[in-house]
RNA sequence: CGCGGGGUAGAGCAGUCUGGUAGCUCGUCGGGCUCAUAACCCGGAGGUCGUUGGUUCAAAUCCUUCCCCCGCAACCA
């Protein structure tokens, strides 16, 4: 394959604020599939993603969890970062907005950026809400109030660092006009032009002093700099890009880069990364996609909706490439696109199990059947073969048209259609027929060469989609040939190899009704246990506890709580003093001579200045509340068990 | 009149720039075949292309009225 020279290609980094779903997932789905297509075509691709890790949110949700912010972080992006794997993404490099380089390079942007003035400091006016200490935009205000606690806020100002961004508008603009591909799809070009562009822009605050968790800037303590800055540089900051000249040569050699992002992260990506990028005399992005988003059923994806579906899920009931099929072909080039479980399963049986497996399936056991699983040909040709023929050498071209606009879908269904041209083929040759002429045996041959040629193109292109899919349809043709060059033309299947002898089934039809039923089971039983940690315990695990019943012999008001009474509860061999919360529906007096069941071996505790030693077993729902008695009289001390 | 996107067969989409018999996949109905994963192949049914009015020999496609859905509205990562 001749080298096409560098490409570099970059996913958005994902934020660290909590766990991916599959809507965050087919943004590396996608992009890998353009990286692994790039690299068959033969360019030198470096291939980047990552996590954002900085600002007040991570600050504030660490904060909650009890852990320091990098702790979080390091949770967060490493769960990310197995996500991507488990989606067999072939990422060059994963960089974090926390790695130590980053963040010096960063320093030194945003110093370069001051130091010629296109960085100026000045102050950030906004709504200050003093219980939440949160800072809050005029638009983002619910009737003049916090949005968060609907408390009143008062005008408060900040000092802060504003990015210079009306003296590169028009350049922009311009730029943006003259390079029509810069934007995509094309719809989104006029919304940035038309919404922020031209109404004219204002200048970006990029600093901040209300958290600490950031790149502080180096030569004003107090000052952290603000998420746009530090997210977006980690484009060139991986390449060892250097604000005062000394970069490396991978930051010569691969930028400028084209970005696959979100729809809705396409302003920063359009108009302030590029702005940042001339002030620093850089070269823009080759090209910046926004891609559409993939929601469930009808409405978007959110947890507290409970609708989420994850990608570990996805992949657990259906494996790796059918979750990757479903995200790169169901989805609509400009329009956002649905997932459900469903669709999902009927997606894998037509295409997948049908078209796909079932056609590698029949002609493998074919060539085992009539030729031990030897590839012949003996060049009988007949005029039905010129149709398959001809679509097989032209797909390869259709496809890298598709993928020339990242028209992902459409790429993969060039490829369906020779597969689907493969199944026709079989109809109109009618293998099982020849095979019972012996005089046909050499057109036979042939007839089976030729599926098994267009299946192996199919294949090679199929891997940069799917990768373990079209590995092993390979493998089950034990082909060497599979790169690009070999499916330029028909006919490079090697003859006089075998095919695999039981070939395994590539995908299996999904009985859409059961599945359903079982995934309903499925997701009830979380309801029924919300407290994740309590999973099933053995009767070793419970036998741990030592539960005995006693009688209570006497019991007082808490001296000091309202809600508690303290027992004296004889055992049989001992009498020991237990406090429980159960003032409230037991007076003292009612509960002397009562039998009762009282866990003895948990370790003693002074509840309101009041030492228990145990604790006794009550039944309670809300604010009701019953004491668990043997419904016959036991000897004191007697076992529970 | 804030900006942008969308409303096409039961479902999901293409077609709209560059008017000219309304297309694809799934589902459904009928037929064929038996190599294969109840699969594959062929054929049929199903749409007044959101609504109103207009331009034109001709409109899903151009202009216009109204209705409905979605995103954005600037520091939200």
């Amino acid at each position: 394959m001749e080298n096409k020279g560098p490409y570099y290609l970059t996913t958005a980094i994902a934020y660290t604020s909590g766990r991916p779903h599959i809507g965050n997932t087919y943004e590396i789905i996608l992009s890998d599939a353009i990286a692994r297509f790039k690299r068959a075509q033969g360019y030198d691709v470096f291939f980047q993603t990552g996590t954002d890790e900085h600002g007040i949110k991570i600050e504030e949700k660490a904060k909650e969890a009890g852990v320091s912010p990098q702790e979080f972080v390091d949770e967060i992006s490493k769960k990310i970062r197995s996500n991507w794997d488990l989606m067999n993404t072939s990422y060059d490099y994963f960089i974090r907005t926390t790695d130590e380089d980053h963040m010096k390079r960063v320093q030194r942007i945003f110093k370069k950026l001051y130091e010629q003035g296109d960085i100026y400091k000045g102050e950030y006016e906004g709504w200050y809400c003093t219980p939440c200490e949160s800072f809050w935009t005029e638009s983002q205000l619910v009737d003049g109030k916090c949005p968060d606690c609907g408390r009143p806020v008062q005008k408060a100002k900040e000092e802060a660092y504003f990015l210079n961004l009306q003296k590169y508008a028009d350049r922009l603009i311009q730029y943006i006009e003259d390079h029509p591909d810069f934007i995509q799809p094309e719809s989104r070009k006029n919304e940035m032009l038309n919404n922020f562009l031209r109404p004219g822009l204002q200048d970006l605050c990029v600093s901040r002093t209300s958290f600490t968790w950031g790149v502080p800037v180096d030569f004003d303590p107090g000052h952290i700099v603000y998420v746009w800055i530090d997210a977006l540089s980690n484009y060139i900051t991986s390449l060892g890009y250097d604000a005062y000249g000394d970069s490396q040569e991978m930051y010569k050699k691969y930028w400028p880069a084209t970005h696959i992002i979100g729809k809705d992260i396409l302003r920063f990506h359009t108009i302030y990364w590029p702005i940042i990028l001339m002030a620093l005399g850089e070269p823009l992005p080759k090209k910046v996609f926004g891609h559409p988003w993939l929601l469930i059923g009808d409405g978007k994806m959110s947890k507290s909706k409970g609708n989420v579906i994850y990608a570990e899920d996805l992949v657990r009931h259906f494996g790796v490439d059918a979750v990757r099929y479903y995200c790169l072909h169901e989805m609509p080039f400009a329009q956002d696109g649905t997932i459900t479980w469903e669709l999902v399963v009927e997606r894998i049986n037509s295409d997948l199990a049908n078209i796909l497996g079932n056609l590698v399936s029949r002609t493998v056991a074919m060539a085992n059947k009539y030729f031990d699983g030897e590839i012949l040909n003996s060049g009988v040709v007949e005029d039905v073969d010129q149709e398959l023929i001809e679509l097989a050498q032209s797909t390869l071209t259709k496809v890298e048209a598709k993928m020339d606009e990242f028209r992902v879908g459409d790429a993969l269904d060039e490829i369906f259609a020779l597969l689907r041209r493969t199944n026709k083929y079989i109809d109109q040759t009618m293998p099982w027929a020849l095979a019972k002429e012996e005089e046909k045996k050499d057109r036979l041959a042939t007839v089976l060469y030729n599926l098994m040629e267009s299946i192996r193109i199919s294949a090679v292109l199929l891997q940069n989609f799917l990768p373990e899919t079209g590995e092993k349809i390979l493998d089950i043709l034990h082909t060497e040939k599979r790169d690009f060059d070999s499916i330029q033309s028909f006919g490079q299947l090697e003859c006089h190899i075998h095919v695999e002898k039981k070939p395994e089934v590539l995908f299996a039809r999904i009985d859409e009704k059961k599945f359903m039923e079982e995934l309903a089971k499925e997701t009830k039983k979380p309801e029924k246990k919300p407290e994740p940690n309590k999973a099933p315990i053995t009767i070793e695990d419970f036998s741990k506890v030592e539960l005995k019943v006693g009688t209570i012999v006497e019991c007082q008001k808490h001296p000091k709580a309202d809600r508690l009474l303290v027992e004296q509860i004889d055992l049989g061999d001992e009498v020991r003093q237990v406090v429980s919360g159960i003032a409230g529906t037991y007076k003292p007096e009612d509960l002397i001579g009562k039998q009762v069941v009282v866990v003895t071996n948990l370790a003693p505790a002074k509840i309101r200045g009041v030492e228990s030693n145990g604790m006794i077993l009550c039944a309670s729902q809300k604010d009701e509340l019953s004491i668990l008695s043997p419904l016959a009289e036991m000897p004191k001390g007697s076992k529970v068990s």
